[in-house]
DNA sequence: ACTCGCGATGTTAACGCTAACAGCCGTGCG
DNA sequence: CGCACGGCTGTTAGCGTTAACATCGCGAGT
């Protein structure tokens, strides 16, 4: 910055004004200045400068097997709106999640000097650990859970199974079937949550529910013991499209054909969902709004306008209907 | 830090040293220290260290559309690599690429003050963009072309096509089609490549090739066309697991049998594809390796123990034979 | 004509840390 | 007994930037 200054026969000052667009900088003495950074090659440290001004114009984002379709998109999401906010990201990717390393992990970012963390935290040990976070940071969680002090922003999992139950039952199915995934999952217990309400509401009977792991391999299990009891089942809606793959999978090799004697619907709509056999019935979240709405409550806590609350914001999912899905069996038998 | 010197009644200094694992530190100090740390529960500032150190331990990232399997397990593989090696990661994910684009994204990680970049550049275009790296700042690229002065880690695709394709003719094929990826993608040319190599050696014709873009829907529409085709084609290899989806899909409609009348072979191995209907013969790659590596070769020019050179490293892909690969219908005919 | 105000620039002092050097004390050796 | 040396700690000076205040010149208002 020196040198700059020296060419162009300012101050460093000067050009500091200029690569921070002060107001009050000449025209000329602007133009000389530029001309002189273009010159040296020069690139400003911004290290320098978050150092004196306490803000690093950086995001951490703690997240949990970002291979997974869920994390991957939601952090991309997060990503694209951090940048266009004129912020980077920093990113820890954990291995398992708990309690400990999600803090840990939140702790190095933090020494890191992240002006504020997203933790994609769809586990209730995740969750947990944003109780204590380190004073004055500010923080959101995507997928958490309300309570205490945090700022949060979810995708209505409940709404999104009620959806894609009533759907199953104004299809004329007796009850829905339910693959649940893991319990430790915030998102799993919604998607229970939601399935559940929907038959109580109706007034139907409420099948005991499988659990798997999100995996295929475990949503073709369970569609092993759902196709030995064909009789009664005639509808399942699976937590996430893979276990469904692994499902529909199970099923064709018992016989068992979807959509005319079991109905199937997915969640979260992979880009290979439209492309199973048949083309899967499934609940599409939209992380590219995740994204945003937690960039937004970020940035209000890190630069706030007007006094700020913590605030819980929801977005909607929507059912795509595909071929996997038909009217029941039982249903055409009456 | 001032305030820790105070409460253990030593000098800043003291207190930087005890951070750093400084040997000449006395026992008791260190642990005075160490308390003074805890009870005022002190985090060292990270941005002023790597002002008076010129080193940031981190690293910046540049990828593609990490919602994409390939992408999204490779910057998972580099990111554990670099965790493990004690720095953390920026990250910066492209919408679209083009050599303009990584060279605006590079500057900025270089701003932001990383001490090297991985370019995961599985185009054309962003391979060339290495070309012009800031001078001095470290860099790796992945699926890269070597050339130039840059060191590359890449899988071998074109030995992972040839594997593909030498399966399908020794299963008694007499020829293979393929589906490739987008014509700027490198490692679309690599395994285009391949194939076209395994074919010329064994003497056989060399079908046109149809060309996708790496999405379901494109395997979708590859698939109809070959489904038109059937009494020629008996073993396709497609150029990823996703086009192969959509292809299965399409022969399905049409009533063509996988494997019975066509043999079909992906690529990158996705978790759903031994879930496919039939389970998928593919070829993986080990993204996990691709990290480490990569990690490996940029901090080799950080912290240089001895002068280098710029490497390319291979990583051998590996074919998995699953169930939708078979003897070819006109063997059998014979 | 004299001040006042403001636009444009310069000067100085941090930001929180580490490197480099300085100093002090006790031990061992000539 | 003096001195060198090494272990341990303290002091000082930056790293490259911005904030805060100082300065200077010029046009407007009285």
């Amino acid at each position: 910055m020196a040198d700059v200054a020296k060419l162009a026969g300012v101050s460093h000052q000067t050009v500091s004004r200029v690569l921070n667009d002060h107001p009050k900088v000449r025209e000329e003495t602007r133009a000389r200045v530029l001309h002189a950074i273009d010159v040296l090659g020069y690139r400003r440290n911004l290290t320098a400068r978050a150092l004196v001004t306490r803000r690093s114009h950086r995001l951490g984002v703690v997240s949990f097997d970002t291979t997974l379709y869920g994390p991957a998109s939601t952090v991309y999401g997060i990503e694209q709106a951090t940048r266009a906010a004129g912020y980077f990201v920093s990113i820890m990717s954990l291995r398992t999640i708990d309690r400990a390393g999600v803090n840990e992990a939140i702790g190095h970012l933090a020494e890191q000097g992240v002006d504020g963390v997203v933790v994609v935290a769809p586990q209730r040990a995740a969750a947990q650990a944003l109780a204590d976070l380190p004073a004055g940071l500010p923080a959101v969680a995507v997928e958490g859970r309300h309570g205490g002090d945090v700022s949060v922003v979810s995708v209505d999992q409940v709404e999104g199974a009620r959806q894609a139950t009533a759907y199953l039952l104004g299809l004329g199915h007796e009850t829905v079937w339910h693959v649940s995934g893991p319990d430790d999952w915030l998102e799993a217990e919604g998607r229970r949550e939601g399935w559940r309400a929907a038959l109580s509401v109706a007034g139907r009977a409420i099948p005991e529910p499988l659990t798997g792991d999100w995996t295929p391999r475990s949503g073709y299990r369970a569609g092993k013991i759902l196709a030995g009891r064909v009789a009664e089942v005639t509808a399942v809606f699976v937590a996430n499209d893979q276990m469904a793959l692994g499902l529909l999978r199970a099923f064709s090799e018992a016989g068992v054909k979807v959509p005319e004697q079991v109905s199937v619907v997915g969640f979260d709509d992979i880009p290979e969902a439209a492309y199973f056999t048949p083309a899967l019935t499934t609940v599409r979240q939209d992380f590219g709004e995740v994204g945003r709405l937690s960039i937004g409550l970020l940035l209000k806590q890190i630069e706030p306008a007007e006094p700020f609350g913590h605030e819980h914001l929801i977005v909607p999912p929507q059912l795509i209907a595909r071929d996997s899905t038909d009217r029941a069996r039982t249903a055409l038998l009456h």
